[in-house]
DNA sequence: CATGATTTTGAGAGTTACTTTCATTTCATG
DNA sequence: CATGAAATGAAAGTAACTCTCAAAATCATG
């Protein structure tokens, strides 16, 4: 069927691999569970697949499941890519542009997801799409990562990341984002994600009323 | 306890009392379940409150409580005020700037539905801070409601409402309200929640990248 | 007002995500 | 290999929701 891609996330054991064997099962069992999740959603949608059917397909016990992840939609969505988004937020150059820097960092960050593995950031964005309970966790994850956003911007004007000012800069381009995820996955992945990303950046960078071509 | 406000609601039966008995004693239950559901929060909290004791309180069965509200965030959450937004953004003079209509518009809802019933709003506001269920929920209605400023926006300045400058343009907005209600209960609805709004838009007016005072 | 059609309700059983507890197994370490 | 710590699985429990069906309330008629 699938190619089952080992998916390197960005913290990859196999850079060191001086961990102890139980650390090292418990990242296999992780990404076992998941795997055996993205393959029945595959094959049967979301909501036909039940926690049991994955529990059985991973090879372990229902528990283990919950104690891996916290909810079902946790399985599909989780990654940990936000620390690395301010790590690169904070590395340019400090007189930038701060809507300059995000584009960059934003493209980067697709471009890296697009190559690790490209079937899991269509999934997630039609599963987003069309799952009200995945596009909730969705956005919750987000705003984790609006709050990394608003300390950048923060930073970067010199502003206080706890000001209404600084917060809704940074959920209003949170919004932004996420309707690009949507509008991808609503006109079937049609375009790269990051160009789509770029126009949307452009549209808030300016204000929703401003003329755009 | 608390007073229990009937919360007319912006299509009141009482405006039209030529209704079957069938209808009045419907909108009747509906009401009885809100009240209770919202009694019930009050007391023991969102998470504490169970659909066997709202059903209870209302007086009507479990089964009942569910023909009526699809889940239990709905209960706290459902409102019907976007027709009413829409409808008043059409009627503001085509040639205001649209942020400046949008300014008005959500003035006027806000003054509204705070001189309907304060204290939902407010309970909203917190519920929506606090229980991540009803955060999921809140943002889904607020989703919705971006469809239709997505229609408005695109209708008043001429251009495609499917189009993904506009759909970002509206979910930005929507995003950085959904912030500014978020900042409100977390600051303990300290100020006007009307005017951080009108801050907000400012904000998102100009960029997030703006210099503001 | 009686009667039959239609709508609304409640009772009950079933599904599934998630929780909690506890005994058993698996690994790390001296 | 022995001992302690961590990970697992089995099992029972909770609560939100779904479905089905029969009883009850309302409505539209003659």
């Amino acid at each position: 069927m699938t190619r089952m891609t080992a998916a390197r996330s960005p913290y990859d054991p196999a850079d060191r691999p001086r961990l102890g064997l139980r650390e090292r099962k418990k990242i296999k069992t992780r990404e076992a569970i998941r795997a055996a999740t993205y393959a029945l959603v595959r094959e049967q949608g979301y909501d036909a697949t039940t926690i049991e059917q994955i529990a059985e397909r991973a090879e372990v016990s229902p528990s283990t499941v919950f104690r891996y992840f916290p909810t079902k939609e946790d399985i599909v969505l989780t990654d940990e890519y936000d620390p690395l988004m301010l790590e690169e937020l904070r590395a340019r150059p400090e007189d930038e542009p701060w809507m300059d820097s995000l584009r960059h960092v934003m493209r980067k960050a697709l471009d890296l997801s697009e190559q690790e593995d490209p079937e899991v950031l269509r999934l997630r964005a039609q599963l987003g799409y069309q799952v009200p309970a995945i596009r909730s966790r969705y956005f919750e994850s987000m705003t984790e990562t609006g709050r990394l956003l608003r300390r950048a911007l923060a930073e970067r004007t010199g502003r206080d990341p706890e000001s209404l000012e600084v917060r809704v800069s940074a959920m209003a381009l949170i919004g932004g984002m996420m309707e690009v995820s949507m509008y991808w996955a609503e006109n079937g992945f049609e375009g790269e994600l990051r160009d789509l990303m770029e126009r949307a950046l452009d549209v808030m960078e300016h204000g929703p009323a401003a003329e755009n071509p």
